[in-house]
DNA sequence: ACAAGTGTAAGGCTTTACTTTACACTTAAT
DNA sequence: ATTAAGTGTAAAGTAAAGCCTTACACTTGT
């Protein structure tokens, strides 16, 4: 596990999820995409990305870009945040998980005033 | 000015900035950096990174990725977030203004059950 | 059968982050 | 004054990611 790799600084810091938020495109896939009746192809025209960009994105390939999330949020009318918010707790989480070995190496600077 | 641009419920929706966010690079020089009385190339050393992408982010010429929020946040001892989201208003408000045209031709979802 | 939508892959373009190497300049310490 | 360290920059190369167009096979509704 994670907390191994851990100094005690770090403990506090971050308390890494077990597993991974949910990718912004399944929300999109299985929550707001079945309430609208529309079809992807449609989807994409009025967002105006090519259909396989939209695809992408509803099979987690992609990530939501903030010019995505934009399109997406003004045509849904909820605004752009949302979907930024997703990606941003997506996005941080692989990279904690693609740093866990190196993160625990840092040295905390108020650690450096001490020594 | 934008709000030419825009429809009623692009006006309600968002609600753009005069000016640009500052970017994190600008903070960190600024306002976090002066305060800790360490070399530029000692802070890269010690994030584990180069002091020329560093510099960069400094300079306000690339980006704080979720990675490099991860180093900065957990040597400074205050985790990753603050700078995430930073990074995250400034990219939107560039995105904003890139897709400033495009915007506004964007069908609302609404708008499209009416007709 | 035809039309439309879907899943998927390939090829190509563009942007961005990051590294290493390198050079010129400044400043502090010996 | 020489040396060491730091800084600003640039170039070249790598890698990853997003996006587009084209293309093909499959499904479903009319």
């Amino acid at each position: 596990m994670i907390e191994s790799f851990m100094h005690k600084g770090l403990k506090e810091l971050f308390k890494m999820r077990k597993r991974s938020p949910t990718h912004p495109g399944a929300i999109l896939r299985e929550d707001v995409f079945p309430t609208l009746d529309i079809s992807v192809t449609e989807f994409a025209r009025h967002l105006g990305i090519s259909r396989q960009t939209l695809h992408a994105v509803l099979a987690e390939k992609s990530s939501i870009t903030p010019e995505l999330a934009l399109r997406i949020g003004t045509f849904l009318g909820n605004g752009p945040q949302l979907w930024i918010e997703m990606q941003s707790k997506y996005d941080l989480w692989q990279a904690e998980l693609k740093l866990k070995k190196v993160l625990p190496k840092i040295t905390l600077f108020k650690d450096l005033l001490a020594a």
